[in-house]
RNA sequence: AGGCACGUAUGUCAACGGUAGACGGCCACCCUUACAAGGUGGAGGUUGGGGGUUCGAAUCCCUCCGUGCCUACCA
């Protein structure tokens, strides 16, 4: 058999991927066992215009797991694969598309760039899912949606019908997010803080006249331009200084408009001068000041960010940048500018453009998600549902957010997106309905109008894992059997666009939760700390680290990350890429001497007639497929990569190969040879299953190399299928308690302990590799002789030693040996006539007896401690006298040898 | 402004009340017939500073210093 010396990772990976996908082991059709538990996960959309990033891939890989997993364990399992249409980006491109032509959108019109739109999506949408399969990820193609599927948008607006009949939709004016240059109002959620920079912000104070007095009264403004929308100045109705001023009149400089001056309990007395001056039209909080106190708007700013005439001839078509210098240099020449100060502060910007937000006024739809989102609120709250994972602190974040939701804006100004349904006859009465015909029966015209807006696109995300199921129709299969789904694994900045959206919406039109759980991913930073991100350029590609280092081993890479915050280091990927180099080449091993051998055999009878290492092996893979079971289902990926890495490399590689090396190349073909090379080969399949879930590609390379795997090695759920034998439906290990055996661990330990304190003093005294030496070892009279008589031929193989004595004492040793003080009291020595420096060798024992003494004071003095003894427990205790013992033992044998080795 | 995290070996991270570990890097020796992307052995930490609770603290509490993140209607 051909096996190169060195994993090729793109030769596995260009293999397998295909023939799963064809042959429908992706889908949950595939698993045949009708009473098997179910297992589900939906996949957070991805943009269409988006392309893989880090985040993607380490969320991906989680997924995957999971998947893989409960696969393996018979799980019906589904990963629904889809994508977002992502509203203003993808209409963005198509934009900047157009541009190139020379053409704008309104050139087109509504209905030709929503064409176009659709045939960017086909020609350059949809990199990432392409990107997807490069990684792995085992997600039921047949099952892939889009949320402007037919099916998806009749969703988006049966939600729609059924809030408003409900009364939770409503239009409506509203103070909103106006993004001058995408021209469309956004969520709260969509538009993000910024604070200014040095020198950027500026607290101007403007002086106005009372009316019929000359008194002034000094207000405090970021925005002086809003000045000439005023329609009041607010004062702390506390406030002693103003007191007299509340119910006067002001008289607004440069427009010489009469304003009043109102007493609200919303302003601070401390800030600024402690009036306020405001503007109905221009800001959130003068709105609604604006409502308690009855003022008019005055619109100032227009979609443009530009002034109306409204603001006065002399300021109408200015910027608003412009509209503010000039209405400060009037105020000087009026002298009423009182000063001006430095002032830090927040600017709101559009989280998409970047473009500083305007608050305005319009019409537009809005959510109560607050009463949308009560069940929410409960749920969480009484029953701890979803299940956060980490639950600090991301149960308490999405509990706050609950306890404060606002309204949120549901229209947008764009053509890209599921267009509102509500039409408008031409009195201007609205009627909102599933279709056109509806609308038309219900307004008793064919005279009707579209609203011409579409929803933001968290609408439609917000029904996805109902949606993607097939809801609105509530007898679809998938949705009775996939849903409520398993789990959902997204990044933390979106719990409240989405996390909690779809738990409203599931909670509403199912009466059930949208997820059992919640896992939260870290973040990937770069090597500086710094968010990666397209504009600064710090993004490492996911598909340049495949291409250096392989899938599987940036897989490992990203499930040990799994809720860590990072920083990204190519340097862990290179030892996990090393790692998947370590398991070609034990494979490799396995298979170069597997003639005569077969997966499943040579573990034959009891147990206890075994040879110490292969019930100890047997016993550390049970252990490994425990612990790892366990920590993938406590989303502790970390742990079970750990496991698994150790268990491969040190077990397996290091002790088991090692141990076995003798007997596995043996050259006569004995019935013995085989077994040893069947028992090799068992374990490393038993290994690639645990292991396959993490690293799909190398697993099933090797796997299907294996001699002696087939159906009969399938999960039951899958035997009766009739696709090609795979790894990926092969059954994960499930641990044999009774084959976790601690005396067979204990007891290898000490021949472990033995072949490194040898091999350590032949560093120490320089022996070179290839001399062998003689050892004699002292037991002490314990049950140590027999086991290292059992495993002579190891040990000597281990040691490169030519022979070795097992007796009770090493009374008989040459004085010109190198001696090491074992655990239980045993002892080794080995003679080194003519290499021993007797003074580098009592220095080499006097600084163990040092160490060992430095441990013996720490834990001599807290057994000294009568209330360590008295209140800690029991066991504790005992652990720790029997270390004491431990070390005393060694300490003697050591004087012992000191003394041995004389002057 | 409030809230929440975090600070462990040169780097990236584990351990979350009972001997501080892993991987990488570093040092020494070795191309020992699966693997030099390897083997063997080794050095390296009073867990940011200070205080407290406890028989026992990296872990719980307080405080200071430093670093992130989130929310917010102080103009």
């Amino acid at each position: 058999m051909e096996i190169p010396k060195t994993y090729d990772p793109k030769q596995a990976e260009e293999s397998h991927y295909a023939r799963w996908e064809r042959e429908g082991c992706f889908a949950p059709e595939i698993n045949m066992d009708a009473g098997a538990p179910v297992y589900s996960i939906v996949i957070p959309p991805p943009n269409v215009t988006g392309s893989l990033h880090m985040g993607h891939a380490l969320q991906h890989t989680i997924m995957d797991v999971l998947t893989r997993y409960h696969r393996m364990r018979g799980f019906r399992t589904l990963w629904l694969p889809g994508m977002d249409h992502a509203g203003i980006s993808t209409q963005l491109m198509v934009v900047r598309q157009l541009h190139k032509e020379g053409l704008t959108r309104h050139d087109l019109g509504r209905e030709k760039f929503t064409e176009r739109v659709w045939k960017w999506k086909e020609e350059y949408g949809g990199q990432i899912l392409k990107q997807m399969r490069r990684e792995g990820a085992s997600v039921d193609w047949s099952r892939e949606r889009f949320t402007m599927d037919e099916h998806l948008s009749r969703a988006v607006r049966e939600f729609f019908v059924r809030a408003y009949e409900d009364g939770l939709i409503y239009r409506g004016p509203g103070m909103i997010n106006w993004c001058p240059k995408d021209q469309t109002a956004l969520s709260d959620l969509e538009v993000d803080k910024e604070p200014t920079k040095p020198g950027e912000g500026k607290l101007y104070y403007l002086q106005y006249p009372l009316k019929g007095s000359d008194r002034r009264l000094t207000v405090a403004t970021t925005r002086p331009e809003t000045m000439l929308g005023d329609t009041a100045v607010a004062v702390n109705p506390n406030d002693e200084r103003y007191a007299d001023l509340v119910g006067k009149s002001l008289l607004l400089p440069i427009v010489n408009r009469e304003i009043p001056v109102v007493a609200d309990e919303f302003v601070d007395p401390e800030f600024g001068t402690g009036a306020v001056k405001v503007t109905p039209a221009h800001d959130q909080n003068d709105y609604d000041m604006g409502l308690r106190h009855n003022l008019p708007l005055v619109v100032v700013i227009d979609q443009n960010a530009q002034m109306t005439l409204d603001a006065g001839a002399e300021f109408e078509g200015l910027d608003r940048y412009d509209a503010r210098a000039k209405v400060v240099e009037k105020f000087g020449e009026l002298g009423l500018l009182e000063k001006v100060a430095d002032y830090e502060f927040a600017i709101t910007k559009c989280s998409r453009c970047r473009t500083v937000i305007e608050p305005l006024v319009s019409t537009q739809w809005f959510l109560k998600q607050a009463e949308m989102g009560r069940a929410s609120l409960e749920l969480i709250r009484e029953k701890h549902e979803p299940r956060f994972v980490p639950e600090v602190p991301y149960e308490k974040v999405y509990t706050s957010w609950l306890e404060n939701l606002r309204d949120w804006t549901l229209s947008r100004q764009l053509w890209w997106g599921h267009r509102i349904p509500a039409w408008y006859d031409e009195e201007g009465r609205v009627f909102v309905a599933r279709t056109q015909e509806e609308a038309r029966g219900a307004a008793g015209t064919d005279k009707l109008t579209q609203d011409p807006d579409v929803l933001d696109t968290w609408f439609s995300s917000a029904l996805w894992p109902i949606s993607t199921l097939g809801w609105p129709d509530e007898d679809s299969p998938d949705l009775k059997t996939f849903y409520p789904t398993s789990v959902l694994v997204t990044a933390r900045d979106i719990i409240f666009l989405w996390v909690s959206r779809m738990m409203m919406t599931g909670l509403r039109f199912t009466g059930q939760k949208a997820f059992d759980d919640v896992f939260i991913t870290g973040t990937i930073f770069d090597k500086h700390g710094q968010r990666m991100s397209k504009t600064k350029g710090n993004g490492v590609d996911p598909l340049s680290v495949f291409d250096k280092y392989g899938v599987d081993a940036t897989r490992l890479v990203l499930a040990s990350i799994g809720s860590t915050d990072t920083r990204w280091n190519d340097n862990q990927v290179e030892s996990y890429r090393n790692f998947a180099n370590k398991i070609w080449n034990a494979a490799r091993f396995c298979l170069l001497n597997s003639e005569g051998a077969q997966v499943g055999k040579g573990f034959e009878g009891e147990p206890k007639t075994w040879a110490l290492q292969d019930r100890w092996i047997v016993s550390r893979l049970n252990r490994t497929a425990r612990d790892v079971g366990r920590a993938i289902e406590a989303y502790q990926f970390h742990e079970a990569v750990y496991a698994l890495y150790h268990f491969f490399w040190d077990d397996f590689c290091d002790w088991y190969i090692e141990l076995s090396k003798s007997d596995v190349t043996a050259t006569d073909a004995t019935p013995a040879r085989d077994a040893a090379r069947s028992r090799v080969l068992t374990v490393l399949e038993q290994a690639l299953r645990l292991l396959h879930p993490f690293m799909p590609f190398i697993t099933e390379e090797l796997w299907q190399r294996l001699p002696g795997v087939g159906a009969e090695s399938l999960h039951a759920a899958y035997r009766e299928s009739d696709v090609t034998p795979t790894v990926m439906l092969a059954s994960f290990p499930q641990a044999g308690e009774t084959l976790i055996d601690e005396r067979a661990e204990s007891e290898m330990r000490s021949v472990i302990e033995l072949v490194s304190r040898v091999r350590n003093i032949r560093t120490e005294l320089n022996v070179k590799p290839s001399e062998e030496v003689r050892l004699v070892i002292g037991t002490a009279g314990n049950g140590l002789g027999e086991i290292f008589n059992a495993s002579l031929p190891q040990i000597k193989r281990l040691t490169r030693a030519r022979d070795v004595a097992v007796s009770d004492s090493l009374a008989e040793v040459p004085r010109a040996s190198a001696r090491a003080a074992l655990a239980g009291g045993a002892e080794v020595a080995v003679p080194l006539e003519g290499l021993i420096d007797f003074a580098q060798e009592r220095a080499r024992i006097t600084r163990e007896i040092e160490k060992l003494q430095k441990e013996s004071q720490k834990v001599e003095a807290q057994l000294a401690n009568p209330q360590f003894v008295e209140r800690a427990p029991a066991e504790k205790v005992e652990e720790l006298r029997a270390r004491a013992s431990d070390i005393g033992g060694r300490v003697r044998s050591l004087e012992q040898m000191l003394e041995a080795l004389g002057e």
